[in-house]
DNA sequence: ATGGTTGCCAAGCAA
């Protein structure tokens, strides 16, 4: 079985729709994970969203703010929302296709405001706390070596040196400072995750899937950073064929921030 | 060092 799985911070998907079917249309991806949906369930643009070529859409919703749904060409099943460490923010949707053989985690990761300090700044603490509650999640799954998983979304946090356009201008911004970098290796470890992007472009090479909307132009500038990613459990790792961060989103009229970044899997 | 933009929903918060 072959599939295509982008994954897209869409910031609102009630004003973005025009985007979403020309990225669909373009890119064809067979299983689609939007965050930051920004609407509650009842609101969501379905039938548009069906008749793009998605019957099977699943929908974790709230108003205003966060949101993720995973949109669909294969039928789906519903593996539930974790409501990791109590928020009750809806930043979490599990799906299974391929009669439960893939399981998909559509996760949206708390930004964290502006300041890097938990004492301070109870965002970024709930930052902290969400990747150590997803972390101990992985790891409570333990999966097998057969287990073929997902994760996938805006993990809002820059990992590596060239995922953002200055290393050291960032250590102390939020996003790509030590200890959230030191959370996310915590979460990988938890469940031998691999980041498939990274497998395609090496780490001495810059690698964004977010631009800021406060540059006066993001594509001179270029400041940008990698947020959004696709790990994978070790079964499903060497099914990736290929990937692709679509840059040229950032640049269309009235843009997310965020742009898709798809993988391409063969299942032998 | 600072301020820069956007979306929700109609003021200020979140990003």
């Amino acid at each position: 079985m072959k599939f295509r799985l982008a994954t897209w911070n869409i910031n609102s998907v009630r004003l973005r729709l025009p985007l979403v079917e020309r990225f669909v249309r373009a890119y064809r991806p067979d299983v689609l994970c939007l965050q930051e949906i920004k609407c509650v369930e009842e609101v969501f643009p379905l039938i548009p969203l069906q008749a793009l070529g998605f019957p099977h859409i699943r929908i974790n919703g709230q108003a205003g703010y966060h949101g993720v749904a995973t949109l669909s060409r294969f039928p789906l099943e519903a593996r539930g929302n974790e409501n990791f460490c109590g928020s009750g923010q809806a930043r979490h949707l599990a799906v299974a296709f391929d009669g439960g053989r893939v399981v998909v985690h559509n996760i949206y990761v708390p930004a964290g405001g502006d300041i890097p300090d938990p004492d301070e700044n109870p965002k970024f603490k709930h930052k902290l706390t969400y990747l150590r509650a997803l972390a101990d999640w992985s790891a409570c799954c333990a999966f097998g070596d057969q287990d073929r998983h997902i994760l996938t979304g805006d993990f809002n946090v820059a990992p590596l040196e060239n995922d953002v356009w200055s290393h050291k201008q960032l250590l102390k911004v939020v996003s790509h400072t030590p200890i959230e970098v030191e959370h996310l290796a915590r979460l990988q470890k938890s469940g031998n995750w691999v980041d498939v992007i990274r497998r395609y472009v090496p780490e001495d090479e810059k690698l964004y899937t977010w631009w800021s909307y406060r540059a006066r132009d993001w594509q001179s500038s270029n400041r940008g950073r990698r947020l959004d990613h696709i790990w994978t459990t070790p079964a499903l790792a060497d099914a990736v064929q290929s990937m692709l961060v679509v840059e040229e989103a950032r640049g269309w009229q009235q843009p997310s921030d965020h742009v898709p970044v798809i993988a391409d899997f063969d299942l032998a």
